[in-house]
DNA sequence: CAAATAAGTTTGCAGTGCAAACTAGTCTAT
DNA sequence: ATAGACTAGTTTGCACTGCAAACTTATTTG
């Protein structure tokens, strides 16, 4: 019973996870305790602006910490995920399963 | 190998696809044969307006047929999704999977 | 006839993602 | 020493998008 019932499960998806390269962002950091802006770079093929703002919102939303420091005489830059984006991201997973299910498996479910 | 091959993956969904409301109408309409406009209303929750819209993005992009006619005298609506919808469906549901695969399936991964 | 309902479409706007421009400091070469 | 390039990001500007509200056109009901 209830393929129907959750056939709404899609909507309740939280869209500060749902975005590609935020998501992309979350997955790294959630395999590592802690990683530097300039390798994220590197991984996610983001552009630096581009990576800066999904972080600034990530941060605002309280899914990471931003922590600043200095390598040598060079600013560094460095982020963590949060219990909090750990429970957004596990909550998004469960919710992505559950879409999948509704998801036909076969090109064509022959009717 | 390679669970840093497929960490891009994530990037290079659909975004036609990817928008929760657009996905939901897509598994609707990909388990029936064909839709009528107010039962996608009914158990999508969409207004009619947000509805029609996604539906004429849907439309543009190919990924659904939209039949109009009438039912005694009152204007009817139908969808139905077409072979490149499946297509653009099943690789999203693909990449998914990739995509799940990257994220830890417990809420913290001891390092 | 007037008002309500049906079945959608169009419009307006607030929010978003991305690229390009900008900032601030450091390193290198002359 | 200073002009120019590099590093490490941040801010800005804009085009696009999703959503709610207003509008349309026709039908049915009081």
């Amino acid at each position: 019973m209830s393929g129907t019932s959750r056939i709404g499960e899609v909507m309740a998806l939280d869209r500060l996870v749902h975005e590609p390269a935020r998501l992309l962002i979350l997955a790294v950091l959630a395999n590592a305790r802690e990683v530097e802006f300039g390798f994220l770079e590197q991984v996610s093929g983001l552009s630096k602006g581009n990576l800066s703002s999904h972080m600034s919102k990530l941060e605002a939303g309280g899914l990471v910490e931003v922590k600043k420091s200095f390598r040598g005489k060079r600013p560094l830059t460095e982020l963590r995920i949060t219990a909090a984006g750990r429970k957004a991201l596990a909550d998004y997973r469960q919710r992505l399963a559950a879409v999948m299910q509704e998801l036909p498996e076969a090109p064509t479910p022959r009717k």
